[in-house]
DNA sequence: TTTACAAATCGTAATCGTTACGATATACTC
DNA sequence: GAGTATATCGTAACGATTACGATTTGTAAA
């Protein structure tokens, strides 16, 4: 997702325009993996001195009801990342060095013989981890 | 895993036998399925008053140490379930309102065409989540 | 069966990530 | 420029987990 697109999407559902927002979506826009709120925080707090924990965390939880950021946990701590929009389902390879992320284009509800007859599935998680090529 | 193959391992590896050790693996021996530490908490406490949270998390993590327990983390909380010993490797459907398992026999590893040239892979996550029979 | 000691437990406080909230400041509309 | 809903700050509270000194207990050797 490009960070025009997801100023777009705050304007257009009548979310107001700050330039902390803006440096949020900067920031995540930057990083190409996956970071935390304390990583954000760390990040806004050179630029705004005492930023509030309540401005990461909402903002954080506001995006991801939006769709521009995703989210994922990893021991024990929610990690965010810019949405992939351009592809409808995926997973992620997740380097636990850098964060960064490779998609995996297969899913394995689709590919593996499943039977769970009688039961409602709501959701699934797959995510490879390990060393990316330049942590390796 | 069998409650007599735990005490074992117990016994094996120098550790002490004591009745809230035993305790532990009866509840989870009974469970069947995923439980956090207050769960179990709140069990033993019927019986033991005041039992510690010391005790609590230095024994999960003991078992998991043993492979006595099986770990994931689900809704930012650690969950627990004996160790499906028969199987070499497996992963699991998580009822989200009773926490009852159903083991996945395929992996997504073996039966997915991935290309990971490059990279370290370390290990996994794939679980599905809904509701077993007897919730839906 | 007593003794000795390492291991286990208790009681409680600290830590960490996250959430909550009243007071204040700010972006946007008219 | 004024009014208002929204965003932020400052800080406290929360829940899960970890930590630790003091005490108790299981086990093995005397």
């Amino acid at each position: 997702m490009q960070l025009n697109q997801a100023l777009d999407i705050l304007k257009d559902e009548g979310y107001k325009y700050t330039e902390k927002r803006e440096d949020i979506l900067v920031f995540f826009n930057e990083q190409d993996g996956y970071r935390t709120a304390s990583d954000l925080l760390n990040h806004l707090s050179q630029k705004y001195n005492g930023i509030s924990y309540d401005t990461i965390y909402r903002n954080l939880h506001l995006f991801n009801e939006l769709n521009i950021l995703e989210q994922t946990e990893l021991d024990g701590e929610k990690h965010f990342r810019l949405s992939c929009g351009h592809h409808e389902h995926h997973h992620h390879f997740i380097c636990k060095s850098c964060g960064k992320t490779k998609a995996i284009e297969a899913c394995p509800m689709n590919e593996l013989n499943l039977n769970f007859n009688g039961y409602f599935i709501e959701n699934h998680k797959f995510e490879i981890y390990g060393l990316c090529p330049s942590c390796h």
